[in-house]
DNA sequence: TCGTCTATCACATTTGAAACGC
DNA sequence: AGCGTTTCAAATGTGATAGACG
């Protein structure tokens, strides 16, 4: 199976969307590769790399493989768009919930006998905690400390180009959670941050499922995916746009009715529940003052040229970058005038968060104001903070089948009920650098752990260093017996995780396809820091030192 | 103590796969 | 074996409520 279950994607409808998904290279706007990634909105443009050249496709070892001719467009851009347009919330619930839309794509120009696991990860897009006020995500303050990076591994991994170029290749079953303990491998997140998911192409051999000595891989983001996390919606917009795109109503009441019945006529009634009228009626309240920044519209004007021709633009400036929806993440006049507007109406309305507002920390607002975030690919060089496992990533195989379900050699424990999901150590901002690993429970993860199965800390990584810092790490563990790592503890270097029996920590070494999971991992990394540093994204990494196990 | 904001839960509803009968 | 119907698990957003915080 391809696709996940649900999927009613027919193969002509994927041939069809084939013109439709702006089917991008890695090597092109809508797929970034790595430190380039992070420049939808994130704050680090690609700017090193010639514009429309290609240039950004590595120069690497790698560069004869075929993975940089791979394609990957994004099934149902226009929807995604449509989110985008308004501000993408993606409910997270404990028990872990599906996005919506789901994350498909169409790959083409893969090796159809080469195989490939195709993998998401989802990193926080900056280092900002929101708030929707005024019918408008602002920055709320300084963002929680991240969970621990998982990946969602497609269950069909690996399996050949031919495989993955069949139909669309659907990540429907990717879940996402606020539960900070989740058992089931759901992809972590805080709630009211903005995140942006990143699709992972990894080449395997025949010889080991995960990679080889030479594993290659290539990035892809796309812009338009990025959300704010929610436990419930905020912007009545995105209420509708799910309703009315996805299959679950969820309608009650009166408004059940009007919807069926508009159905039935194929009529498009506005169905307004109860509290989307309350929003309205304040936003309404609101809009009476009109929304005179001269910047506004520049702005949006900037936004869709922006969108419209992708991630790769080049921008002379870090504040230039790509906005999307969310215009108090960059936009610092909007966000001043959203400041004054707000202050101006809270003096008239009992708004809810009217409080807040007033109230909030001027040093947030100013920081946004006066001076603009730095850049994100300044923030991958820095020391990031190290998310590695917790002990408790029982999940750390993919469900592919039965030689990766015997990945994740435990022995003592029962085979986790989860799949697909592995731990990453995607760091993406400096802010929780090195200081904060002691005071942050997901930053501090048994040293066996982190050798075994996460890619290496970059904190401990020297972008400038010679040798590949993962490499380090790997030996690490290399160098650890098992008795070695009981003896000194899960807590050896790092605390603990909070509430965590140390017998969840005792792992045997890992699989091959562990290591090679980790050695992308480690490449990703490495790729982030070292190319960071130059501005300029590979795309493609070669694993240089690579130690199969 | 109170108000605000966010998280959690039960609920009604919808969909599609599985089970079942013909 | 193929088709149609029924059943049920899993999914959704809604709204009430709880809890944290200042």
């Amino acid at each position: 199976m391809l696709q996940d279950k649900g999927l009613s994607e027919s193969e002509e409808a994927f041939r069809a969307s084939g013109s439709a998904l702006g089917e991008t290279s890695a090597a092109n706007a809508a797929s970034v590769p790595e430190p380039a990634l992070a420049a939808p909105g994130l704050g680090g443009a690609p700017l090193g790399s010639p514009p429309g050249t290609g240039a950004d496709v590595a120069t690497a070892a790698a560069a004869e493989q075929t993975i940089e001719n791979i394609k990957v467009g994004l099934h149902e851009k226009e929807l995604w768009k449509k989110f985008h347009e308004a501000g993408t919330e993606m409910i997270i619930t404990k028990a872990g919930r599906r996005m919506f839309p789901s994350y498909k794509v169409k790959v083409t120009g893969m090796n159809p006998k080469t195989k490939y696991i195709l993998l998401i990860d989802i990193v926080p897009a900056d280092d900002h905690r929101y708030k929707f006020c005024d019918n408008k995500w602002m920055v709320a303050g300084k963002a929680e400390p991240a969970m621990p990076g998982r990946l969602y591994v497609h269950p069909d991994s690996p399996a050949t180009g031919a495989h993955w170029m069949r139909q669309l290749v659907s990540f429907q079953k990717l879940k996402l959670t606020n539960n900070h303990l989740d058992p089931f491998g759901h992809i972590i997140l805080n709630s009211m941050h903005k995140y942006q998911p990143r699709l992972h192409i990894v080449k395997a051999d025949e010889n080991n499922a995960f990679g080889s000595k030479n594993t290659a891989f290539c990035t892809h983001v796309f812009p338009e995916t990025s959300f704010i996390s929610v436990t419930s919606y905020q912007n009545h917009k995105i209420t509708q746009l799910k309703i009315e795109n996805n299959f679950a109503k969820g309608f009650r009441g009166s408004d059940d009715s009007d919807l069926r019945v508009a159905r039935l006529q194929s009529k498009e009634y506005p169905v307004i529940s109860k509290s989307i009228m309350r929003q309205r009626l304040v936003s309404t309240q609101l809009s009476s003052k009109p929304d005179v920044s001269p910047l506004h519209g520049a702005h949006q004007a900037l936004q869709h040229y922006q969108y419209e021709n992708g991630a790769h633009m080049q921008f002379a400036e870090p504040q230039d970058l790509p906005l999307n929806t969310f215009p108090a993440q960059r936009d610092s006049s909007l966000f001043y005038h959203c400041l004054k507007r707000r202050a101006d109406s809270a003096r008239h309305l009992d708004l809810p968060c009217k409080r807040s507002y007033l109230e909030a920390p001027s040093t947030v607002a100013e920081d946004h104001y006066f001076r603009s975030p730095p850049p994100y690919d300044q923030q991958m060089l820095s020391p990031s903070y190290c998310s590695e496992v917790t002990p408790r990533d029982a999940c750390m195989y993919s469900g592919s089948g039965p030689e990766i379900a015997g990945v994740s050699g435990v022995d003592d424990l029962p085979p986790p009920p989860l799949s697909c999901n592995m731990w990453t150590s995607v760091s993406p901002y400096t802010s929780y650098g090195v200081q904060t690993m002691e005071t942050v429970p997901y930053q501090s993860f048994p040293t066996h752990f982190t050798a075994t199965t996460m890619m290496p800390r970059l904190p401990t990584i020297s972008a400038q260093s010679s040798q590949p810092p993962g490499n380090a790490h790997f030996s690490v563990y290399n160098q650890l017996s098992q008795s070695q790592v009981r003896e000194r503890g899960p807590s050896a270097s790092f605390p603990r995780e909070r509430g965590l029996p140390a017998a969840v920590c005792e792992r045997k070494p890992p699989s091959p396809h562990l290591n090679a999971a980790n050695e992308f991992l480690y490449s990703q990394s490495f790729s982030l820091s070292r190319e960071a540093s130059l501005q300029y994204h590979s795309g493609m990494g070669t694993v240089e030192n690579w130690t199969d196990g």
